[in-house]
DNA sequence: ATTGCCAACTGGTCAGACCAGTTTTGTAAA
DNA sequence: TTTACAAAACTGGTCTGACCAGTTGGCAAT
């Protein structure tokens, strides 16, 4: 094969295997040319055809930078009719979660398993700055911290179908944020929770890590059913009040 | 904008213009840099980008040619930098399987747990016109069936998710489905866990249905490593011949 | 007419130079 | 000491001309 497709292709293998995580600047075309014992020209050709992939971009003057991935799928554009049914049904949260505790699960299992150096320093990153924020609004950073460890998983597919259910997933965060913190038992279990998930994680220990995941997911999404049938949900944020939600067909 | 970008949206351009027919040989690299005035260095960096997007390929001692496959048809959409990704990087199949492993077993619990006599009853039609097709060739029955479960699921977010990588599990049914089953052992397991996920969601048992599920991902998966280890795929439906596909990162 | 070889294409790679943005940094001025 | 600014030291962008490596076609020797 011509080496600049070589280069091309070891390059997306170097991102996709985690070497390189999205927003990472690259190294100069002439760091490249050096380590990888070719020509500048090489690389600019390989770096020109990950390019027509959209696998990076390059700036003049700074460098080249690695795409954040599925970069067509413009914010709530895709998953609209999914955030439609979400404020219209409020099961959709719970199918939402349902959803999230197998994907959660697998997500911190790999992550236990894969994380590098530069992952694992993302992930306590996240994690002190999701401590040290107001648990009563950190709806974003709780956010953070679970996407940090989806990366983590260096599974390109996973990191795809998160990313499409980000809106939606940042919605349910916000709706347990809200009713879930100012609880104080809940709050603490939570926080427990993520502290060993992380712990986990840091340990590289996958097994613990998603079974504490599933059940941290489990647990946001029993606490949530509780308040609401119960009637003392305190926010929603577009959680709709119908007490009530519908139930799926259940058969018995 | 940079001259080697220029060069590649004027080219492209050309092509989609009707300038050059699919099939049809380009001008050669010193031709294009004579008539458009630049470097021989840029036309490559351009023709590397447009080979980045599929526009053309490029043979050694040939010349470059506009690919067949372009224009306006706009296909599959949404999954497509997946699907490349899938297409060069064999690594990426697995990492669909670990995802589709969680989601599948969750969508055969909640099948067993919810699905209505309507459900069923498609089910056992999708079964049936499995079983009754050749075995060689039941791709898309073999992935009717489990759409057929993952609907009867309830859960929109499940179905929308699962429906987004329809493409991509279409390409690893269809590889699976070329790779194992031609091998009898391998059919009649397949064919067995087949019949059992059948039964359990008939039946009602979520945890022996997202049991079974799990297992039959995981077998395929697994099995598919094997053949690919001893290099005796047999059909690679976009699966690349490159015998030892890379490993994610690895701490231990 | 057939064979075989060489010349003239094609793309692939290299080296080194210089231009053009960006960031860092060290020094001179306040 | 702090601030301002210009030079240096990055980064990518382009050019040149050379040489290597497949492909093809024609011409010469058989």
């Amino acid at each position: 094969m011509a080496i600049a497709q070589e280069i091309s292709y070891r390059l997306e293998r170097l991102i996709l295997d985690g070497g390189l995580a999205p927003e990472q600047k690259m190294p100069s075309e002439r760091q490249l040319a050096t380590r990888l014992g070719v020509s500048r020209a090489i690389i600019r050709e390989a770096l020109h055809e990950l390019q027509g992939r959209g696998v990076i971009e390059t700036r003049h003057g700074k460098g080249s930078f690695v795409a954040r991935i599925v970069p067509g799928s413009e914010e709530d554009g895709e998953d609209s009719p999914l955030l439609q049914m979400f404020t219209g049904h409020p099961r959709t949260l719970y199918d939402l979660l349902e959803v999230r505790e197998q994907l959660e699960g697998q997500a911190a299992y790999l992550a236990a398993q894969r994380a590098t150096a530069l992952d694992l320093h993302r992930i306590t990153k996240a994690y002190s700055a999701l401590e040290q924020t107001d648990p009563l609004s950190n709806a974003r950073p709780d956010h953070s911290f679970h996407q940090a460890i989806v990366e983590a998983s260096h599974n390109p597919v996973l990191v795809h179908v998160l990313n499409g259910l980000k809106n939606l997933m940042l919605l349910t965060v916000e709706a347990s944020v809200a009713n879930l913190n100012p609880r104080e038992e809940m709050r603490n279990k939570i926080s427990r929770q993520h502290k060993r998930i992380y712990q986990a994680v840091m340990a590289g220990k996958p097994e613990a890590a998603k079974r504490i995941a599933m059940t941290h997911v489990r647990f946001v999404s029993d606490a949530m059913r509780t308040i609401e049938q119960q009637g003392t949900a305190i926010i929603r944020v577009s959680l709709h009040a119908s007490a009530t939600s519908e139930k799926p067909p259940q058969r018995v």
